[in-house]
DNA sequence: TACATGATGCCCT
DNA sequence: GGGCATCATGTAG
């Protein structure tokens, strides 16, 4: 079991710098979530890049907007919006005030408060048979919209919060887990700079979202 | 004010 | 594998 006590918040630092570097970096890092009911944390497997200029895909593409403008602000806020009419999306920005970037977060391996993120999903686990156990937890936060339903993040909640105080409700910790390999990938169900590879997950994770190679 | 669209996931076949 | 729910946002008119 993790200790998560012992892990060491993760600084605004971090995420003062380029979003690829970060979206890898933040592999194997663990999110934090705290509840009135309790604490949520998974580990981060998966995650993608947004660029500022010239990534077409980007909210941050066409300039600022009152949507969007998190983005523009200071490195290691969480950038929530909400997508499809259903789902919302959690992206932490990057870089220095005035310059837009962001990571959003894909996808967790379950760690911690796993009964209550599968209730928040609507998941029944199972216990006994390996295979459905394994499959039952994969759909807990294997995918960004299913991620932020199992830690109950909202935009209305969550936006423009700060990810790097100590006192926040939703903050990121390193508890020295090292992955052993990154693969990179183009990014998924985008359209526009569809080719760009910036979508980066631990090689051989099953709590990976979507196609593996 | 209207309309097209989207960094998704679920359910059905 | 494909259809579709469902709505905030941005842009055009």
């Amino acid at each position: 079991m993790t200790s998560l006590a012992r892990a060491t918040l993760l600084k605004a630092e971090f995420f003062n710098r380029d979003p690829r570097r970060v979206a890898r970096a933040l592999l194997g890092k663990l999110l934090v979530r705290q509840t009135p009911r309790g604490i949520l944390a998974g580990r981060i497997v998966e995650t993608e890049a947004y660029l500022g200029k010239g990534d077409t895909a980007a909210h941050a593409a066409a300039g600022r907007t009152a949507r969007n403008s998190v983005l523009f602000g200071p490195p290691g806020h969480a950038y929530v919006y909400f997508i499809y009419g259903n789902h919302y999306c959690l992206n932490v920005s990057c870089l220095p005030d005035g310059v837009p970037g962001c990571v959003l977060f894909r996808a967790l391996e379950p760690v911690a408060g796993i009964e209550q993120m599968a209730e928040a999903r609507g998941i029944e686990l199972v216990k006994e048979d390996d295979f459905a156990k394994i499959s039952s937890l994969q759909k807990i936060s294997a995918g960004p919209g299913r991620m932020s339903e199992a830690l109950e993040i909202t935009r209305e909640r969550d936006n423009g919060k700060s990810l790097v105080n100590a006192r926040s409700h939703l903050r990121i910790v390193d508890d020295g887990y090292r992955v052993r390999r990154v693969t990179v990938t183009p990014r998924i169900g985008i359209v526009k700079s569809a080719e760009l590879p910036l979508r980066y997950f631990v090689a051989g994770n099953p709590f990976v979202s979507g196609w593996r190679s």
